[in-house]
DNA sequence: ACTGAAATTATGCGAGC
DNA sequence: GCTCGCATAATTTCAGT
């Protein structure tokens, strides 16, 4: 994934900006993505004290770090069950041999979908995993048979629901 | 998940907070979490005019919001890539069916790890599933053993790349 | 990359609806 | 009980050094 992919996923994402000019990241560097992969909105000044400089050289590094790609964006963790969506599942669908190239077109129709959390583009037995969270086991009966079943690319599906997910770092890395 | 669960994860939780007594959201609620899941660093002033309310009262509600644990923590999205784990890799975790008690402890222990972006706790033939983003093959080989196999809780396991990985909103639901 | 000043933004309080 | 508007404090930003 070093030179990054670009066939799913053109809903929101502000342009892959090219991670090849990027110059490696320094021990500096890494201290702000610690920081701020734990707490987005930390104030720059106390950003730039973490990580030992100045609070303008550090805005700049913060800057450089989004230009870059390094940084994807900022987002609220926000809880699916005080959003009425108490039930989680991973779906793993397979899809037909012959309909591989309307493949990336499924894909993006799945992410611009509320109750999708995440598409997994995967090998193996079968080719995605859909991480959801419906209200309900009726919403997602809906949904696996209203965007999956129902279309022309999918071979068959298996719904696994999830008792407990834990994202350790709001999926971001140290 | 209405009730929230406890056993795993207990990193950097910020204590569940009980959503019990929560007031159901308002729809001024539900624009603040779909602005604050695309971009968690909108100004408080742009936030409460995109909502259509005062400055202090948009601060008000998303301190509330917080407060209650509908927002679990703002984070930045950073690019596995960028920081050399180019390779992600799902894995499905079965447990020992004497060992189910130990089966917090062994999530705990994950969810600790640098490679482990997510734990899904999960119904059906497998007990887990373990989103890893990993530098190179060798290292996921390395983290398979090491940490997985050989636990002795943990019955077999079934590793699964993953090609490419979309999140729509940074996880969150809007 | 740091220091300083200027502009922008965040916060808390009292009043009003 | 929730909202607003203003005064104050903090932060971001952009110059020069």
């Amino acid at each position: 994934m070093s030179s990054k992919h670009s066939s799913i996923g053109s809903s929101s994402a502000p342009a892959p900006k090219d991670l090849r000019s990027a110059p490696p990241l320094d021990d500096i560097d890494r201290i702000l993505l610690d920081r701020l992969s734990r707490d987005a909105r930390i104030p720059n000044n106390a950003l730039a004290a973490a990580a030992g400089i100045a609070p303008s050289t550090c805005l700049g590094r913060v800057r450089s770090l989004v230009d870059r790609g390094v940084i994807r964006g900022f987002h609220a963790d926000i809880d699916p069950a005080a959003l009425g969506r108490d039930l989680e599942a991973m779906i793993a669908v397979r899809v037909l041999a012959g309909a591989r190239k309307s493949l990336g077109a499924l894909s993006t129709q799945l992410v611009a979908l509320d109750e999708v959390l995440d598409v997994y583009f995967i090998a193996g037995a079968d080719d995605y995993l859909i991480h959801v969270a419906t209200q309900n086991s009726g919403e997602l009966r809906n949904f696996v048979l209203e965007h999956l079943s129902a279309h022309p690319a999918v071979a068959s599906t298996e719904t696994i629901l999830i008792f407990e997910h834990v994202r350790p770092r709001g999926g971001a890395v140290a």
